[in-house]
DNA sequence: ACAGACTAGTTTGTGTTGCAGACCTACATG
DNA sequence: CATGTAGGTCTGCAACACAAACTAGTCTGT
């Protein structure tokens, strides 16, 4: 039935879900790595959300954060793992099966 | 630019993107109307739960509530909304710009 | 050299909310 | 009367999103 499809809905991974942490994941699949302040113009979240948005994809195990130094000014790279890109790509077919009638 | 288009993903609409609202309008989108027995077997919320995600739809404008009885028994008849219908076709596609395969 | 501004990011505080479970109302039936 | 059904409300709690305050260190002007 489709009604079972649909019901998956309620156990997406919320870590994902969140609109702005979905925005930072997406920006990242489509890229190696990014820095903070490229994650923080593209995303336009505040220094203290985005911190805390990275904080909570790595604690989730999605996100590699390398702080090192662009010469003297402290510099945090952030990349998705191999479990992050395994989460949204279950998480895009997912909501794709929720929004994504005209895809198929 | 495509940081653009995903940008947009942190203004979708809260009231649906919530998972267990979300599976609710779904259902609805693609029936007239359902009742309350309908959606609790189909979603698997507590009543209580799916008494207050109803009422939050409700309050969005995005549902209506018909409660009347079907013989002696009370009966509460959900369906959408026009406004919920639209607001429905417009996270969908704000939505797959986000997890649709062919976003670009 | 020292104050003040700037950069990069973290921590804290607060209000909202999602959820489960207990309880309530009203009617019906055994 | 006791139990069941339909449809809720209310309460308590933990999670969380967001903004604002704060920290650590660097740069600039005088």
């Amino acid at each position: 039935m489709a009604g079972d499809d649909l019901r998956a809905i309620t156990e997406v991974d919320r870590v994902i879900h969140e609109p702005a942490r979905l925005l930072i994941v997406a920006l990242l699949s489509e890229v190696r790595s990014a820095d903070f302040l490229f994650l923080q113009s593209e995303t336009r979240l505040t220094k203290g959300n985005l911190s805390s948005h990275l904080s909570r994809l790595e604690q989730a195990g999605y996100l590699q954060i390398d702080k090192g130094f662009r010469g003297k000014v402290p510099q945090t790279v952030c990349s998705l793992t191999s479990e992050g890109r395994a989460a949204f790509r279950l998480y895009r077919a997912q909501m794709r099966r929720a929004v994504g009638r005209s895809a198929r």
